[in-house]
DNA sequence: GCATTCTGCAATTCGGGGGTTGCATGTTTG
DNA sequence: CAAACATGCAACCCCCGAATTGCAGAATGC
């Protein structure tokens, strides 16, 4: 999933820090400005960034709006752990 | 993760319902028996199934030990969830 | 004994995710 | 204007997980 890589939160905190453009979190981080934007495109498509240009660069920042969501789809994600755990112990009744 | 796969639970709860060996299972199952004997392999290994040979047949079963172990884990991944969730508030604090 | 049925092993394919590199284009800035 | 810096695009590479196919070797059942 969109959300499974550690990068990716880690991108979003530093955003969350003080908006930046990809080859600023370049320098950052240990990996190339071209593995970064692509990171960036799948954070802007889930709805967790957003991006203006401003000059030369473009500047992203994390964004507000969609959170409910993503929040309930991580919920809904954490449910679907619950249910994966009741069908452990369910076939931990039945067996050795 | 070793969990992750659809095709891994649906294997387990067959096995639940009733051990059955990799042959029968692919008789029900869409996939060839190879790829089953490889997600047993896996479920052998993560200690969620157990077999035994039966004549000429291997036989296998789901496991109850360890079991507390497994379910540990997955209120671990479901408590990583939740940490994210609890960045992505924080971030919605402050931004738009 | 012989066909059937099951397992085991190995090679291979396929697709996706994460990364990199090179180059062209656009914007600043001195 | 020209150098410097940022982006955009495209081609590639590597690795891994899931799955397939083909074939050899055992056990079983008539």
């Amino acid at each position: 999933m969109a959300l499974a890589d550690e990068t990716r939160w880690d991108i979003l905190s530093r955003l969350g820090e003080q908006p930046a453009s990809a080859s600023a979190l370049a320098r950052d981080l240990p990996i190339s400005r071209q593995a970064i934007v692509k990171h960036l495109e799948v954070l802007r498509e889930v709805g967790l960034v957003e991006s203006h240009r401003r000059g030369r660069e473009v500047v992203y920042e994390p964004l507000g709006h969609r959170l409910d969501e993503i929040a309930r789809e991580l919920e809904r994600i954490g449910a679907e752990w619950t249910r994966q755990l009741g069908l452990v112990k369910r076939l931990a009744e039945g067996t050795t």
